[in-house]
DNA sequence: CGCAGATGAGACATGAATGTCTCATCCAAG
DNA sequence: CTTGGATGAGACATTCATGTCTCATCTGCG
């Protein structure tokens, strides 16, 4: 049957549409359709026969960055060895798509009363479980709250990609630089901040 | 000369347009001029005669905010004292501004090309000036660029501000949740992160 | 009282982005 | 070759916020 094909094929542009349009409204969060069809290659008529409207195209942004950053969680393995290193990993795996997930972490203050994507809320019980455990295991100080050291941690992602794409900090710097304030902070110690992993 | 009289009485409603325009936009960052007239209490031509525009509101509210960002620091006393202390200082005298500074810090993604107001720069360099004192007093430790950590406290205020209004953490716990992660990090400690105030 | 200045209400035009539509073209499968 | 489906180009209407304007009203002051 064609329509089979014809599916995998809009499955693919889509994608790439969707890859093409992340890149640019991450650089420019106002871009319009026109701009984004541009960039994909696309002409704007196309452009809505894949993605009803903006605020379509956004949803789908958003569903990509959950999967990925789902993605992200799985790979770096939250439930295995010390909290710290899986925290290190988790930033590490999600380093790619911070600048994405800075720009919908703007573009939700948007969203006002409208219904939150319920795939954040899994996220966010992952991650603050995540800091739970290495509470629970000793790792990490218990008078601050997992909820606090979640938003905290979303919000140094969005602060260095953003600085990074300003150029302000360099790139190679992203990981360490979070995970180095994350975990030691900024006081200076005799005893420094112990490196699980390389 | 009545005109004297008249320019106080701008001066003094222009001050509380701005302070409700503050207040509405810090929640919804969308409002419309027509919805920013309504929540001071005046008309839409009464606005637009006081700020030429939407632009023109958000450059007085920008400069409004570093108006009192430079007063925070001034009172906050930079140079006087442990940098651990002035920094303390600096977030607590923050806090009132922290939604305001929220809302511009993502509204400044929008003025993509356009000239950002000088006045941030020069409080960027204040503030990158406290974490390098900190430095160089032995307090703070060096393998962290002070343009990093300042970044990343507009970052942890923004996150703050915004977790604050979400209803995610308490509000009297602002300032302390900053700090304590901005100071003594996540990880657990046999020597704790020292208190130099109280 | 009479006036000047400020305000509120609202009409009106403008501009921008969006959403919808049509039509010509192209391409690959039959 | 022929045809169905996808595409690009572009016209078109719509919506919404904005900016500008006019006019009636109100208020304080001389």
């Amino acid at each position: 049957m064609s329509h089979l094909r014809y599916s995998r094929l809009m499955a693919v542009d889509r994608d790439q549409v969707l890859r093409s349009a992340a890149a640019l409204l991450t650089r420019r969060s106002t871009a319009t359709m026109d701009e984004v069809a541009k960039a994909a290659g696309i002409s704007r008529a196309t452009l809505h026969r894949q993605f009803a409207g903006r605020d379509a195209l956004v949803r789908a942004l958003e569903a990509l960055c959950i999967a990925e950053c789902e993605a992200a969680l799985a790979a770096a393995r939250p439930d295995e060895g010390p909290a710290v290193d899986a925290v290190r990993r988790l930033i590490a795996e999600i380093e790619p798509n911070a600048p994405l997930l800075a720009f919908l972490y703007s573009e939700n203050q948007l969203f006002e009363g409208e219904e939150q994507n319920e795939g954040w809320a899994r996220i966010d019980e992952r991650v603050a479980a995540l800091f739970t455990r290495g509470q629970a295991g000793g790792e990490f100080r218990i008078d601050l709250t997992p909820a606090w050291l979640t938003e905290a941690l979303y919000g140094l992602l969005a602060s260095a990609a953003w600085a990074v794409a300003e150029g302000r900090v360099a790139p190679k710097d992203f990981t360490h630089m979070i995970a180095e304030l994350l975990f030691g902070g900024v006081l200076r110690r005799d005893d420094p901040a112990p490196r699980k992993e390389s």
